[in-house]
DNA sequence: GACGATGTAACTCTTGGAGTTACGAATATG
DNA sequence: CATATTCGTAACTCCAAGAGTTACATCGTC
């Protein structure tokens, strides 16, 4: 399972900035408190989101974020990968020495039906649109 | 990402016990070396597997665990399924009685296309078996 | 220049996995 | 029967990561 509701709140905080968009940069304290939760958390998440350009950010008086681009253009797959950078699932650590053929070869049998696993998550979350989500909304 | 390595751990138990099929109970000390852990890491972890029937417990002078059921009819799937019973999506806590639409609304609205994404990975973990990996190695 | 916003450091709190020790219960073996 | 070996599980510590909070420098508008 996730470790973090990390994935949820950054499609939240996109949610509700799609459903402001053209209406001006909104407020950090703004996004928390529909959240639920500290503004400052709400910024180190648009941090991330501003690396993939999902979001801008607008310093200063009157700032605020604003969506980077068409909510349709941005899917759930891409704030997944924004936020979650991570693999989905986590190796322990593997001995390739060990006389066990297990131990030393179990990273590179499994490697390739993880990696099919983890893309399909992303196919299916690339399907859903942040606009579908927000505007699904009444 | 996930948060721990219980899913990939019980694949490489599985994976031994799967090529000691047939020779009597492997006891958790052994598996424990393979996987580099400690031996009660191993039995908690047994623990889990026995609920989900994909092994079988041994008590006594020379027990040890055996595999419940031939290692082509175990899917990673169902690996997954026994160890890692929570959600892959942890969702932030809402409050359906927000006055903001997108907090009283977003559980519902992002219900459907997460449990899609797990059952999209569930479907691609289904495709391999405990025989798969375990005789994949030489 | 003052105000209101971001950016970020620093710290605490909490949660959960992992590791360890210990010991009772079960059971094959001599 | 006595012993040795193994599981089952409780209790505890250790560690990592997310989340929450306070504080403050910086930026840009009014």
């Amino acid at each position: 399972m996730l470790s973090s509701s990390r994935f949820v709140v950054a499609v939240h905080a996109l949610s509700v900035l799609a459903r402001f968009r053209g209406k001006g940069p909104v407020c950090s304290a703004l996004v928390a408190e529909s959240v639920h939760t500290n503004p400052v958390v709400i910024r180190r998440l648009m941090t991330e989101l501003e690396r993939a350009r999902l979001v801008k950010s607008v310093a200063g008086r009157a700032g605020g974020f604003e969506i980077g681009r068409d909510p349709a253009e941005i899917s759930l797959a891409d704030v997944y990968f924004a936020v979650e950078d991570e693999n989905v699932f986590r190796m322990h650590k593997t001995d390739p020495q060990s006389s066990c053929p297990v131990a030393a070869q179990l990273g590179k049998v499994l490697s390739g039906p993880l990696r099919t696993a983890e893309c399909a998550l992303h196919s299916s979350l690339a399907k859903t649109s942040i606009r579908d989500v927000a505007f699904a909304i009444v």
